[in-house]
DNA sequence: GTATTTTAAG
DNA sequence: CTTAAAATAC
């Protein structure tokens, strides 16, 4: 089974290419994120065409998460509020499925308090899946660099968001409650990096980034084989700058 | 010879369209309005290689004056003034050409007072050309409604700009220092609007107006052979909401 | 650098 | 409705 996550950056923008990636590539389920739409406008019926229910937490011009799959799902909640589109699950077959994507916090000055409250709520929702004894997965854009060899250049990102200390810490602490950070087993020179500016030909110089990642539950991370991003998907014309990240599990 | 004005809607969004149509349809000159284009941007290089010189007074989101040319240019002037690029003159082969794109003076709370000093300007501005004694031609869009019968529903316009009783006070004037309309003369059913706004499916529904017009010298009036738009570009893709406005004369 | 929104102009 | 710009976000 191939579960993904994507940060699509626009749905409208990436639908061709989102397509073709699902006919070719074919994964079971697909957490998305930055949709940058309404729910009204999400294109339900184009991805039911080729096989893909959705789940979406819409919003108008920023956010918003869905969930894709080949497989009957059940919605489950929505959050972290009403005012960004950050979080969405579902459960499919007995396993629950969380889309997150967590706030940049850039600039800090503004912003990054708000990102530090929602890895706390992140933290809670953890905690009740755990106390719910079914076998989860949360994956998508944690706006984190957990270590300094995920980036190309750690020293011009010291001051970032991305590298801030409690921000840090608090993707840590999540998976300190016991939680398999999937894509690190498999992380290696030609799969390293799930993000890449679109300025200054970052993609061609290979100055990357990861900071989307795959969180499983004990009792899934026992069955995963494999994890990688689709890193040809980057080199298309009008991509996202994120690339999809993939774990196989055996269910 | 073939002298056309077109009031493009953008210059650059348009360049298909008008390259196209320069190929086919091979104008000797053509006046060009709403380049909404700086000068430096301004595609000299692809027009050149279709046979085009162009003399252009750009300006940066709006209004805008080009004219297009087969035949070697002299430039002549730039008008009204530095902070609306609306008028631009050149002389080929001993006869002068304008394109002129005035003013449309709505709100008329704001802006009439503006389009009837360029009345003004203009007034006095043919006034010198016919002093030159040279033969002259003023092309452009000069957002009048000359007489009901220009536009589909002249009751919808009664209290607009274009229809203002100093507005076409105005243009009369012009007229009546002894120029010709040339349109006028060939005008009938099907040949009988410049525009048709992109809103509410006015092509279509031939809801449209005259207001693009060709105003001739005496002299150069005694060689008038024919008048029409060029209607067929107003029905591709991405069209502007005008259409050229063509004249053909013995010279 | 890419994408969306808002505003202005028509 | 279409275009362009400016502002915002990342």
């Amino acid at each position: 089974m191939k579960i993904a996550s994507f940060n699509v950056n626009s749905i409208t923008v990436r639908l061709t290419i989102l397509k073709d990636w699902l006919k070719n590539f074919s994964p079971d389920i697909v957490l998305l994120q930055e949709l940058k739409c309404v729910g009204e406008k999400f294109p339900y019926q184009e991805l039911k065409e080729i096989g893909y229910e959705s789940l979406v937490y819409g919003q108008k011009a920023y956010n918003g998460v869905a969930i894709l799959s080949k497989h009957h799902m059940n919605f489950i909640k929505k959050g972290m509020d009403d005012t960004q589109a950050r979080f969405i699950s579902a459960e499919i077959n007995g396993v629950i499925y969380a889309s997150v994507y967590v706030p940049n916090g850039n600039p800090k000055e503004t912003k990054l308090d708000y990102k530090l409250k929602f890895y706390d709520w992140l933290y809670e929702e953890v905690n009740e899946l755990l106390q719910s004894r079914k076998p989860f997965l949360i994956g998508g854009d944690y706006n984190v660099i957990i270590e300094d060899s995920d980036v190309y250049n750690p020293k011009a990102y010291r001051d970032d968001a991305l590298m801030d200390e409690n921000v840090r810490k608090g993707f840590k602490k999540l998976v300190n409650l016991g939680l398999v950070n999937a894509f690190k087993f498999y992380q290696n020179d030609n799969n390293k990096y799930s993000f890449w500016n679109y300025r200054a030909n970052a993609f061609e110089r290979n100055h990357g980034m990861l900071i989307d990642h795959m969180l499983l539950s004990p009792s899934l991370a026992d069955k995963l084989n494999n994890s990688y991003v689709c890193k040809d998907l980057r080199g298309l014309e009008r991509p996202s700058d994120h690339t999809p990240l993939v774990i196989e599990i055996d269910i």
